[in-house]
DNA sequence: TGCCTGTGAATTTGATCAAAAATATTCAAA
DNA sequence: TTTGAATATTTTTGATCAAATTCACAGGCA
C-alpha cells in the first residue's frame, strides 16, 4: 500500500524519511497559499528554510514538478506556476470531470462520522471566512473536500484531484485575497444534505456547482492579468 | 547581440541533463511494456543498466512514483504496480472523462498534416498487429493517441492523460500478450473520419468507444488474477 | 518460536563541477 | 563628460557523484 497522503497534518512526525516530510511541507505551503504565483523556488533556499539536505529537497521538488504544482523553466529555474485563462479552463474541465464523480461514488460509502467531520470542517470554514482568515479558509475548504474524496474509496481518482488542487492552490490565495470570499450561495450545505439523504445524483450536482463557482471566481479574479501564452 | 544566449545554445545542444534522459528511458520502458506488473525496480540495478549515477536515477524514480507509474511499497522498495479490478475501473472512468474531451477539442484545431501522421501511425499499427509485434503495436498506438492529444492544445489535460497511460502501460503488455489483439472493430478509422469531417461530437464518441474497448479488454484479461485490496 | 546479527539496498550528507544570473567594468559614441 | 551597450568578473544555484549512515529483511542460534 501507499503510505503517502495519510496522516499528514496533526501529530504525525515519527520516523518518516526526510524527503517525505520535505514533500509534505512543500505541498502544504503550495496548497494553503504560502507561495504566490510567479515566485521562484530555489533548492538551496529550501535546504536552509526547512533545515534539510539537498537531495531530499531535490526529490520533493521533482515530485511537485511532475505533478504540475511547480514549473520547470527552460533554464534550470523552478517557479510557482502563473495560471492563464487557458490553464484555469482546463483545470475547471478536469475538476468537473472528476470531482462530481467522486462525490457520487462517496454517497453510498460515506459513514456518519465522516459526514460529521465534514460538517465540523464546514463550520470552521464559515468562522474563518467571518474573521477574514484566508489561510484558515483554504485549510478547512481542503479538509472538507478531502474528506469527501477519501470516502469515495477511489485512490487513483483522488490522487488526480489532489494534483489539480496543487495546481491552483497558489492562485486561490491571490483570488481570495483580492475578493472578500463572500456573497456565495453555500453549496457545501447542499452537498451535506445530499449525502445525508443518500442522493448520489444530488451530491454530484452540488459538487459540480461548487467547482464551477470556485473556478469561475478564479477566472474573474485573474482576468485582468496579461495572458502570456 | 546577446553572446550569452549564443554560448548557451552551443553548449546545451548535445547534452540533456542525465536525470531527464534517465526519466525518458524509464518512461518508455513502462509505456511500451518492457517492465511487467509486480516486477521490483531497484535503484542500483538501474544505475548499472542505464550507466548513470545514483542521484539522477533516484529523481527519475521519484517522478514516476509521483505519477503513479511506479509504486512505493511501505518498506523502501519500488515495484511496477499490479492493477486490480478497482484500479482498472478508475482508470477507465478517468480516461472516459478526459480523452473524449481532448478528441473533441482537437477536432477544430487539428491540421491536415497531423491527421496524415495519425493515419501513418495507424497503418504501422495495423502492420504490427498483423505480424504479431506487440511492442510495435504499443508504440504506434501511443503515437496515434499522443498526436491527437497534442493537437487539442490543452497541455494540462494532456499531461493528466499521459499519467494514466503510464499507469496501465505495463498491464497493456500482459493483456496483449495473452489475447491476440484481434477481432476488434477499428475505431481509429472512425476517429479519423470524424476528424476529417470536422465532427467534434463524433470524434469524441469514437474516442470514448476506443477507450471502452481497450479498458474492457484489459479488465477481461486481468479478471483471473486475485483481487488484492 | 523468538531474538539476534549479518547483508544488502535505500537514504542522506557533503564535496565538487558546471552553468546561469547578477554585478562590475571597460570602451565607444554623443 | 556622460551615457549606454558590450564584455569580463563574481556569485549564486543546479547537477552529479562518492562515501557514510540508516534501515529492512533473512538466516542462524538459543
Amino acid at each position: 500500500m501507499n503510505i503517502q497522503a495519510e496522516q499528514n497534518q496533526g501529530t504525525a512526525k515519527a520516523g518518516l524519511p526526510v524527503h517525505e516530510t520535505v514533500y509534505r511541507s512543500l505541498r502544504d505551503m503550495i496548497l494553503f497559499g504560502e507561495l504566490e504565483p510567479g515566485q521562484p523556488v530555489t533548492i538551496q533556499g529550501l535546504t536552509e528554510h526547512l533545515d534539510a539536505g539537498m537531495t531530499p529537497v531535490r526529490e520533493a521538488l521533482r515530485r511537485l514538478t511532475a505533478a504540475g504544482a511547480l514549473e520547470f523553466m527552460g533554464n534550470r529555474r523552478i517557479i510557482v506556476p502563473v495560471l492563464n485563462r487557458s490553464a484555469i479552463d482546463q483545470l475547471k474541465t478536469a475538476r468537473l470531470a472528476l470531482e462530481p464523480e467522486l462525490a457520487g461514488r462517496a454517497t453510498a460509502l460515506i459513514k456518519d462520522e465522516d459526514i460529521l467531520a465534514m460538517k465540523q470542517a464546514d463550520d470552521r470554514l464559515d468562522r474563518a471566512i467571518a474573521r477574514g482568515d484566508v489561510h484558515g479558509y483554504l485549510v478547512e475548504n481542503y479538509l472538507f473536500h478531502s474528506h469527501l474524496n477519501t470516502a469515495a474509496q477511489a485512490p487513483i481518482l483522488q490522487g488526480m484531484v489532489e494534483g489539480l488542487w496543487l495546481r491552483f492552490g497558489p492562485s486561490m490565495r491571490v483570488v481570495c485575497g483580492v475578493m472578500g470570499t463572500s456573497s456565495l450561495p453555500d453549496l457545501h450545505k447542499d452537498l451535506i444534505n445530499a449525502l445525508e439523504s443518500g442522493d448520489a445524483a444530488a451530491a454530484s450536482k452540488a459538487m459540480a456547482e461548487d467547482v464551477k463557482q470556485g473556478m469561475d471566481q478564479m477566472l474573474a479574479g485573474i482576468s485582468d492579468s496579461i495572458d502570456t501564452e
